[in-house]
RNA sequence: CGCGGGGUGGAGCAGUCCGGUAGCUCGUCGGGCUCAUAACCCGAAGGUCGUAGGUUCAAAUCCUGCCCCCGCAACCA
């Protein structure tokens, strides 16, 4: 019988686009597949998305959409995005499937029906403009924790789940099973936080929602989101389907893979869903860190994030699924920066591995016309070279079995460099111009390119596109070369290979030059940094720069280099700001933000979009019709994904106290301040 | 005292469980080489490991207090 492997990825909550850094579950599950596909397992990697919610109601209705086409939309994206990535899954579920649903509804039925779910009354808050409900302690002094605003009390019929009854078990599971979640860290935290103060059944329908699945047996009732997703993971197996060959072939899963934060729904929840199904629990739970954006989560809510397939349209799939996996480091969070991904490209991708590449398949070209028999010289200097290569994959193996996907690179990276010096040691430059030494110079060749062989296949789990780049070169493509096992032994490579000089795998970038258009719509500022000072300023420095100085940013004109004494400005300086006067038409929360208010303003002739950070004063609702002042010549910029094009002025207090600057209605539009 | 994570040369990280010469990548400086993508190789400078105490022959590592950053608790990879 043959080893099954099944793995999963959360499905995505489909109400926005995906970030680069969601991707990284993704890409991780995927290297770990291809990884146990190698090694000769059966495979089955589950993704999907998310579909249902009061979110997804809301943002489909203010595209003017239906949902389903709402959703449908972004499931094509993300299956577009993953292609892109090439991500190789077996299974994409979506939860609006009918197969997905009908099994939650049986779902929800049996555990009814045996009383795992009971039907209650919930108690709750309800913010009226927020539409959403939250708990006694969720409030903030008694009002809405989003907009500050009293809440009003409701009731409402609901379906509960005995979680509490599951409270032992789960305590008792996470005892005897230390490894069912890692790293350890998390462990601690679920004990600590969730399971020790005790877990009250939970709540697992709405009646407000529409968008979800209806339990069936009582119209009007929706089943919880999160107790609709986490159902994916076996309805995608087709579990309680009239085909549910693939349940008892894969279930239960070797490992759901997640971001650190969706761990607790998990480790507790769902192992409390299955124990009520009577079906076995999960074997591995794993829980990565974030990709943070200067320190701050990267999020799709704070707009703060890179959009991945622009990424990946520049710089190619294996460049950014290298970087992702080799960044992150274990456990941790990890900050994603344009300069960090530019700097790993050139230096592990372009100068180490390709550069070996390029250079060893030069040399076998130049001294030996590509195609003249290389002939092994087993000294022991190859020798080193082939005990490090076969420990290296071993390495290899041992952190990938653990989930150390940056550790594992580290590995293969020492071995690329190693072979690297090993070009140096030898010179194979200076025998090649002795004859008699010309067998020395094929034994050092050879050595690099077998090297090669076996860094390609050893970097296969993580970049689907280089190891078929560097095998066309070196001009191999039997199985018996490509195996995973055949790795781990040295001096495969057939000793007439005749190599194809091809193209250069990895060129390098110019860092200055592809910060400056990934930067692109971040540059606020007329006085950022020149293209030629990124090098001394980061990123996330010149962001800090940015941000202080769009907080006075009365003075946009101020050369950088000649700052005025004591902070005092010409007249000239003054007539570069246009201020005018704007009436707002229209204003809205930016999706998600707690800060931001979009507005649409009316300048004279122009309608512009601006964006400010004064949701926590100002309703959207209070602003429209006021007269505001706008700075209208200041360049346009993305802040939290949304285009703002200008500022609006406000006084600031420093103690948490914010004015708009108004002027009254006797004055038009347009009009400038001066 | 709600819970968790983090604070290590200029940047990003490893090391902390199981105390014993502080490691890696990038950057800087100097040198080598010239096969290669201004790349590769060697060397150097740069850290009182957040802070204050404690245990110990010995502390980044163990214990205690404090400070700072981030996250969770509320849709989120």
């Amino acid at each position: 019988m043959d080893k099954t492997f099944y793995i999963t990825t959360p499905i995505y909550f489909s109400n926005d686009k995906l970030h680069i850094g969601q991707t990284y579950t993704t890409v991780a599950s995927d290297a770990m597949a291809r990884y146990k596909r190698l090694r000769g397992y059966d495979v089955r990697f589950l993704t999907g998305t998310d579909e249902h919610g009061q979110k997804i109601e809301r943002a489909a209705q203010k595209k003017g959409v239906t949902p389903q086409e709402y959703v449908d939309n972004i499931a094509d994206w993300i299956k577009e995005l993953w292609k892109a990535m090439r991500i190789e899954v077996d299974i994409f579920i979506r939860t609006t499937d009918e197969l997905h649903e009908r099994a939650v509804q049986q779902i929800f039925k049996k555990l009814y029906e045996q009383d795992d779910i009971y039907k209650s009354v919930y108690e709750g808050w309800y913010c009226t403009p927020c539409e959403t409900f939250f708990l006694e302690r969720q409030l903030k002094e008694g009002k809405c924790p989003d907009c500050g605003r009293s809440v009003e009390k409701i009731q409402e019929e609901s379906y509960f789940f005995r979680l509490s009854k599951y409270q032992d078990r789960i305590a008792e599971h996470l005892q005897a099973h230390p490894d069912f979640i890692t790293p350890q860290s998390r462990r601690n935290e679920m004990i600590n936080n969730f399971i020790k103060p005790g877990l009250e059944d939970l709540c697992v329908s709405r009646t407000a929602c529409k968008w979800g699945v209806p339990v069936d047996f009582d119209p009007g009732h929706v089943v919880y989101v999160w107790m609709d997703a986490l159902v994916n993971y076996i309805s995608a197996l087709g579990y309680l389907s009239d085909d549910d060959r693939e349940y008892r072939k894969y279930w239960p899963a070797d490992v759901h893979m997640m971001a650190k934060e969706i761990v607790r729904f998990h480790v507790i929840i769902w192992p409390a869903l299955l124990m009520a199904l009577n079906e076995p629990l999960p074997k591995h739970v794993h829980g990565h860190g974030w990709l943070t954006l200067e320190g701050e989560k990267m999020s799709k809510s704070k707009g703060n994030a890179a959009n991945p397939k622009v990424l990946l349209e520049r710089y190619g799939t294996d460049a950014i699924r290298y970087f992702l996996l080799r960044e992150m480091s274990y456990g941790n969070d990890c900050g994603y920066s344009d300069e960090a991904l530019l700097k790993r490209i050139n230096a592990d991708l372009a100068n180490d591995l390709g550069n070996l590449l390029s250079r060893t398949v030069g040399m076998i070209d130049k001294y030996f016309g590509g195609k003249i028999e290389i002939r092994r010289v087993q000294d022991s200097r190859e020798a080193e070279i082939a005990a490090l290569a076969v420990q290296t994959v071993l390495k290899t193996e041992e952190a990938l079995d653990s989930f150390h996907f940056s550790e594992a690179l580290a590995e293969i990276w020492t071995l690329i460099r190693r072979v690297n010096k090993f070009a140096d040691e030898t010179s194979p430059w200076v025998l090649a111009k002795d004859p008699a030494k010309k067998p020395e110079l094929a034994g050092v060749l050879y050595a690099m390119s077998e090297s090669l062989r076996i860094i390609s296949v050893l970097v296969s789990p993580f970049m689907p596109e280089t190891p078929q780049r560097i095998q066309e070169q070196l001009n191999f493509s039997d199985p018996a070369l490509t195996a995973w096992e055949s790795a781990k032994t040295f001096g495969l490579l057939p000793e007439d290979i005749s190599i194809v000089k091809g193209e250069i795998i990895f060129p390098r970038l110019d860092v200055p030059k592809e910060l400056a258009v990934l930067n692109g719509l971040n540059q606020a500022d007329p006085n950022a940094p020149s293209v030629g000072k990124f090098q001394q300023i980061s990123p996330e420095e010149a962001f800090k720069v940015l941000r202080e100085k769009s907080a006075s940013q009365l003075v946009p004109g101020q050369p950088a280099g000649q700052p005025a004494p004591d902070g005092v400005i010409s007249i000239q300086d003054f007539a570069k700001v246009k201020l005018k006067v704007g009436l707002i038409m229209q204003c809205e929360r930016v999706p998600g933000s707690d800060k931001l208010l979009k507005s649409q303003i009316q300048v004279g002739e122009d309608l512009r979009r601006i964006v400010s950070g004064i949701a926590q004063w100002y309703a959207p609702e209070d602003m429209v019709g006021r007269r505001v002042l706008v700075v209208s010549n200041l360049q346009p910029a993305k802040i939290r994904g949304e285009v703002s094009e200008g500022m609006l002025l406000a006084a600031s207090d420093g103690e948490g106290n914010l004015s708009l600057a108004t002027v009254d209605g006797s004055i038009a539009h347009g009009s400038e301040v001066r």
